[in-house]
DNA sequence: ATCCCGAGGG
DNA sequence: CCCTCTGGAT
């Protein structure tokens, strides 16, 4: 397992290569940034800002989207995936901020939490942006990065890595590191074909240290 | 554990 | 063709 230390020091390396890590996703209000993060999951966020300019011109606010027929919603997001969940979810999520939540995006993970399509990973990641709460969201990238590194065991729920991420890095950090390691998942530690042998990190990932094996033996 | 589910990359 | 994408609900 890698210890803390050296996580800080794996996070210092992303850093570098990502100094201004943010998210992508492109909103104008914070209800609009909570609907475009209930959209992105399983989806890109290249597909998701593809869909939202449109959705976001008929529907603009929490009023509207929560009185949007069904249809019109669905057709409008099709393209993203899992639209009919997620066109039922954001029509039944903007009915409740109205009703329950006065109309605003709740300041708490665990009020956020009682929204339809939200869980805990999408909780994290808007209350962490918007409000500031700290928090380190779990998603795809964070567990394949964390696992490869042994931040965390390969058999972790997305709760064990979401717990040993903010043990092992200062809390001040949380957010930032959050950012920076999707974009280092996403770029450069990617599912499918990772980027080890151009990696600042290889020295601290038993998994990159693998992978360049296996291919040697490959070669050999 | 399984379903949802289109688009893009390899 | 197959895999992956800032997951969540059942």
């Amino acid at each position: 397992m890698l210890s803390g230390k050296k996580t800080v020091e794996a996070l210092d390396r992303m850093e570098v290569m990502y100094p201004d890590a943010r998210g992508e996703l492109d909103y104008e209000t914070p209800f609009q940034y909570l609907i475009a993060v209930i959209l992105s999951a399983q989806a890109t966020d290249v597909s998701v800002n593809k869909a939202t300019p449109v959705l976001f011109k008929a529907y603009p606010t929490a009023e509207k989207l929560a009185a949007a027929p069904l249809e019109s919603v669905m057709e409008k997001i099709k393209t993203i995936g899992l639209y009919r969940t997620k066109a039922k979810n954001i029509i039944k999520a903007s009915q409740m901020l109205i009703d329950d939540f006065e109309g605003e995006v709740p300041k708490t993970i665990k009020e956020m939490m009682k929204l339809p399509g939200v869980g805990q990973k999408t909780a994290n990641v808007v209350a962490g942006d918007l409000f500031g709460v700290p928090a380190i969201a779990v998603d795809t990238h964070l567990d394949r990065v964390s696992k490869r590194l042994r931040i965390c065991k390969q058999s972790a729920t997305v709760t064990e890595v979401e717990a040993a991420l903010m043990k092992k890095i200062p809390k001040e950090r949380w957010i930032q590191a959050h950012h920076t390691m999707i974009l280092f998942g996403r770029y450069h530690c990617t599912a499918r074909k990772p980027k080890c042998p151009d990696c600042p990190l290889l020295d601290l990932c038993a998994e990159g240290q693998q992978i360049m094996k296996k291919k040697i033996d490959l070669t050999k």
